[in-house]
DNA sequence: CTGAAAGCGCTTACAG
DNA sequence: CTGAAAGCGCTTACAG
């Protein structure tokens, strides 16, 4: 019953050397009767080592910014979780709380419990000092969602720039040509990359990409609306188009997909409640976070990263949100028509 | 440039001695300089606090189980992080993973890392050794959305029995009396309460609540439908009503509401995308979570908690998922024609 | 097979 | 105002 054979037998791996069965047997015994928790802090502070990871969202309310989100980041955590569980790894939620001077120490005391950080869905392009401290951290790092400025990071995000095409060419391809790209604030990364795609798109079928064509979701107005006379839209979201669908598309006096086809660029699983009645395109995040992690333990464990920099591209799902454009409102009513 | 002088720099609060501006201004500049991120390790082992909180869901995959409730998670989670931040306390997900015996000393490790945790979520009907490992941890413990069982527990949790009823009551008013309860596998307290409400509220009307009215999502058949002629249905959850609504009436051959009167019992927020078209039985999640922290928070300090078990009443949202009876399908067709 | 000892990085009374 | 020292609970070479 002493203490560092106590030691021994609760971390029963193999010892170099052997424990006799009964000594076994007594010691995990005690520990159970007297619920005995192992101190992380001795253990860890002995390793070196906490075998916990740190998740930093784009806000404090950790990946629950403005934007609506959930099936989303619900899916990204149980996709984390479920590697986390596999590979015995610990999940602390990172506040990503910086108000820098006094309590600078005590704002990133979390980054000195973790091994490893995840960084999720957070605007990289402002300036960030909590992000700052996180690089400086000498911890492993790798980032989901974003593209992280410099060229040595680890990351796994969608092909935006891609999806918002893939988007806006199968709204061409149904006879549209009137497309607008509606969005919202917050996230200027995504959001921007997805509607740079879009006005490629556009473009290339030689039409003009105008500005007036990108709406906010907060402030579409019936007026804006029947102006812009806009038959169809790539939304830079899921709920943007959930949203639309649901409630603006009646104040405006219009009808999905009759007078208005619609398209979200997602990673949103497709039971997603905000998925229902959308076409879509999407690229699921599970497949996302499952390489990150993959990427993580390797930084941790000083093994080379493969391919530390990978882009998933999207792909069209067919859905009752999108329509042939109409001769009246179309400006190729020719090929609409020939379409469906 | 002393070890000790650094520590107390870096922690900031007035010391009972003072520091010189000079020392201090020198070691805050090296500190952010080097990268310094204090060992929590080192702090936690010393202070034998984390300043960490754990959260328990039903599953490992944290609060993620095979009953869709994104909404609510989300929301749960929203409420934590912004308490937790307002209150300098991380988050540590707990995994709850527990397969007894040769490991079990790894699994319960995370339990060592937190000063308090709340189980969110989780059945407790169940036996469970990591449960019973909780229990044993002597950690301050509070339970969100279910009943514990020990008289001495804190917890918040809705009053599902009065949420069954009042659904159940607000559809009889409207003129139904073959109402049906819809659950689905999984959350058998909850759901469970939820349904002797409903099953209390039919009884006080005169009206007996047949076992074959209580329907599982994954199991309606039109055989089964078209035999129990129900008009309404009461169900344990937002994702049910919802699911119901948007896929499996149309497979029935119904419409909502003009077939079938629709109203899910639940704490998910009224703009949640399941949420949609809906009459819904509520109560929302915040202040419960919100509640649940300032009781963890006081147990914490080892300050009384003032009302250890709260409960928080539903009410009721109209909505367009609900319509009067048709007297065709009626058993009490008078009183149906009369409402509206 | 088992135990005594060192040391991980911190904080905080205590001594200068 | 600043520094030297003890000790939080672990793990792991090392000695019996």
């Amino acid at each position: 019953v002493s203490i560092s054979t106590a030691s021994r037998v609760l971390n029963n791996r193999e010892t170099p050397v052997a424990i006799s069965e009964d000594t076994r047997r007594k010691v995990v015994e005690v520990a159970r009767a007297v619920g005995y928790v192992p101190s992380a802090a001795g253990r860890a502070l002995r390793k070196g080592l906490t075998r916990t990871i740190g998740v930093l969202g784009n806000s404090p309310e950790i990946f629950l910014a403005s934007v609506r989100i959930e099936g989303l980041d619900t899916e990204m955590m149980r996709a984390l979780m479920s590697e986390a569980v596999r590979e015995h790894f610990h999940v602390l939620l990172l506040t990503g709380v910086s108000s820098g001077g006094a309590s600078y120490n005590t704002q990133i005391a979390e980054l000195g419990m973790v091994d490893g950080i995840i960084v999720y869905n957070r605007d990289l392009s402002a300036g960030d000092d909590y992000m700052e401290a996180v690089r400086n951290a000498g911890k492993p790092v790798v980032y989901l969602l974003e593209y992280p400025e410099h060229g040595d990071a680890c990351f796994c995000a969608p092909d935006d720039v891609q999806g918002g095409r893939l988007a806006a060419e199968k709204l061409l391809e149904t006879g549209h040509s009137r497309i607008g790209f509606l969005q919202q604030a917050g996230y200027p990364g995504i959001f921007g990359r997805r509607r740079a795609g879009w006005a490629q798109a556009l473009r290339k079928a030689g039409i003009v990409p105008e500005d007036t064509w990108t709406l906010d979701l907060g402030s579409i107005t019936p007026d804006v609306w029947k102006r812009e006379r806009l038959t169809a839209l790539v939304c830079a979201n899921q709920w943007q188009a959930h949203r639309f669908q649901t409630r603006i598309a009646a104040t405006l006096g219009v009808s999905v997909p009759k007078d208005v086809s619609v398209v979200p660029i997602t990673c949103e699983p497709a039971s997603a409640p905000s998925a229902h009645n959308l076409a879509r395109v999407s690229t699921p995040i599970g497949p996302m976070v499952s390489r990150g992690m993959a990427m993580l333990l390797n930084l941790m464990a000083e093994t080379a990263v493969a391919e530390p920099r990978c882009v998933f591209p999207f792909s069209f799902e067919p859905g009752p949100s999108i329509a042939p454009a109409r001769a009246a409102n179309s400006g190729k009513a020719g090929s609409a028509s020939s379409e469906q």
